[in-house]
DNA sequence: CGGAATCCATAACGATACTG
DNA sequence: CAGTATCGTTATGGATTCCG
């Protein structure tokens, strides 16, 4: 039996391409935070807890822009802006699930690991 | 039907740590290169294209350090050394598989989103 | 309320040179 | 071969201020 491999071996891959950008800080959080329904920007910004104003709407804007989030502007004094998932974007939650659960079920024994690891340097 | 969810909602769920350990710009493609066995420093450091010797060791060290890879030194002249990943390390195959498969399926359309978005611009 | 704009600190990374 | 050490650059993110 061939094990799976995801191929990481030339610069443009596609998996290469999502973690340029998946691998920053708060994406994977913002679409969590968003995979149960729609968000308004504050409420946004009180769930996913240590995010700046800057870096949610930066985040914001750049899964807006790669069509994996809506925003959609009610206008009214004050605005209300409302995010969600796209359908793309809830295709995303499955993978990310995946990972999530992978970090709870394994990640204290990595800690572990590490603290082990550190005590022997 | 409740959509399944993750925690991102505090600084120290599994989650967010897991994402420190891995959402750096090599690590998962490391991880890739090793997922189907064994490979030496310079093997590896060939086949993660781009990669640096630099980030290459403080990628590995970190996995190690994490009980994801093991690092087996051969005492001869020239040195040896070859790393492979652990149990632990192997599980994580799985998950980011389906990272990777959702990035085959997805990503293209995703490039063609954001081109499509800056053109709006 | 939901941003945009600016400034600044640091962390991440790459290139190069050297070594057991 | 498989590193370590150092340096310089760039990317990233936080704090603050201002605005419709």
């Amino acid at each position: 039996m061939t094990e799976p491999h995801w191929d990481p071996f030339n610069r443009d891959c596609p998996t290469r391409r999502l973690l340029d950008r998946i691998g920053d800080r708060w994406t994977v959080l913002v679409i969590g935070a968003l995979a149960e329904g729609p968000l308004r920007f504050g409420e946004l910004a009180r769930r996913v807890d240590g995010v700046s104003q800057k870096m949610l709407t930066q985040t914001l804007r750049g899964l807006e822009r790669d069509g994996l989030v809506d925003r959609t502007l009610y206008p009214q004094v004050p605005p209300r802006v409302e995010y969600e998932l796209t359908h793309a974007g809830r295709t995303l939650r499955e993978p990310l699930g995946a990972l999530d659960a992978w970090a709870r079920t394994h990640m204290s024994g990595v800690i572990a690991a590490r603290e082990e690891y550190d005590r022997a340097v």
